[in-house]
DNA sequence: CTTGCATTTTACCGAACGGTCAACTAGCAT
DNA sequence: ATGCTAGTTGACCGTTCGGTAAAATGCAAG
């Protein structure tokens, strides 16, 4: 790794954690020069703005995501709607575990970002925009094949999808309005119950 | 009305849609005063802090929404579950409503303040929390007299308010996504196909 | 007419904000 | 050894931030 990327991904790596345990505002551009031990100019070297620097964060989580609990949890090899179950379990984990280590449940970066910014950036909403449509897209294609194996009963998958991903994120919303994970335990499994009928 | 409580009141006006329509970090107190015509010293006579002033305004928010629209869809005169259908399409009338002056879909300010901030200030998430609490409790009482009707099969009444509550903040979550009042409509009404089911 | 209080004005504070710039350094290819 | 370039440095830009303090004003009661 030389040395140009590595100076570049300090700065992701400081910027993650208070991004997602802060907010966007709330964090200045110092900040996270002194955390990774970098001067402002080579800041500005490397991204041309904050924005662009919030944008690689959420990509960085994005992938983060993609590639671990995510794709445990869509795994082909699991009963379709035992996906679902998974990933909630892994959303319960998480946050429990950020709160024990940082005292707080800092909930979902994405939704953070989301009521924060996306009626001041439209570049940063649409980014956002394209990481739920790809969740979304995971929700469906689990529940079309659920409907295929016959474990429930046909619906509209598209919608149910849509519903899914919006009750997740509210129950992380919820649960951190409580500064609690159990709320996730509690409520995330119900997810299973949401349904939109295919139209006739 | 005399005059302190009208500059106070003016305060307060201004920052209500700054507030809703941006963030809280991102609205300033120099940007409020302009707006309301009053001057910093005179802001401050009347607000301690900024932190005090929003806090005024999600009590006017929840003051509105509890005598409006909140108050219309949980009268007792309605089905209790057709309260829901009224609160849900009140939502989206309103953010569509919001949409068309403002060109934007600004959510719920309750939501996004709770995201934004809740991390970095217990009495304003403390606040927040309460007003979650209040709509979880009329979601409640309308589920156990549905249930007492039998127009619903038994449920956790408890639980199963706070999903939907849950839900229909994500709702509007997602479609401030995709700064679009249709997601409302769309998914919103999968909201009563939620059941959290009483332990046994 | 005066005292007292609430309100308002104005000027100001230090700190932080996002961003810029020119100079400098190090490594590599010619 | 020279020249080019990616990377780095540190000082600096103007602006805004939340908040303060003292003086000035308006007004009502005694």
């Amino acid at each position: 790794m030389n040395v140009a990327t590595d100076t570049r991904s300090r700065i992701i790596a400081a910027a993650k954690p208070r991004f997602h345990s802060r907010s966007y505002a709330n964090v200045g551009i110092q900040e996270i020069c002194e955390s990774a031990g970098v001067q402002k100019g080579s800041f500005y070297h490397f991204f041309p703005s904050k924005r662009d620097l919030v944008l690689a964060v959420v990509d960085e989580f994005a992938d983060e995501w993609a590639n671990g609990f995510v794709a445990e949890a869509f795994d082909p090899a699991l009963p379709p709607m035992e996906r679902i179950d998974y990933l909630v379990d892994a959303a319960y984990f998480w946050q429990k575990s950020i709160k024990q280590v940082h005292g707080r449940m800092l909930g979902c970066i994405f939704g953070n970002l989301t009521l924060e910014v996306s009626t001041q950036d439209d570049i940063l909403r649409a980014k956002l925009l394209a990481i739920f449509s790809r969740a979304k897209s995971r929700f469906k294609d689990t529940l079309e094949e659920a409907v295929a194996a016959g474990t429930i009963a046909p619906l509209d998958a598209d919608r149910t999808a849509e519903a899914m991903l919006a009750y997740l994120e509210g129950v992380i919303l919820l649960a951190k309005s409580q500064n609690d994970p159990e709320v996730i335990y509690r409520l995330a499994p119900a997810i299973k119950t949401l349904r939109v009928e295919s139209a006739a």
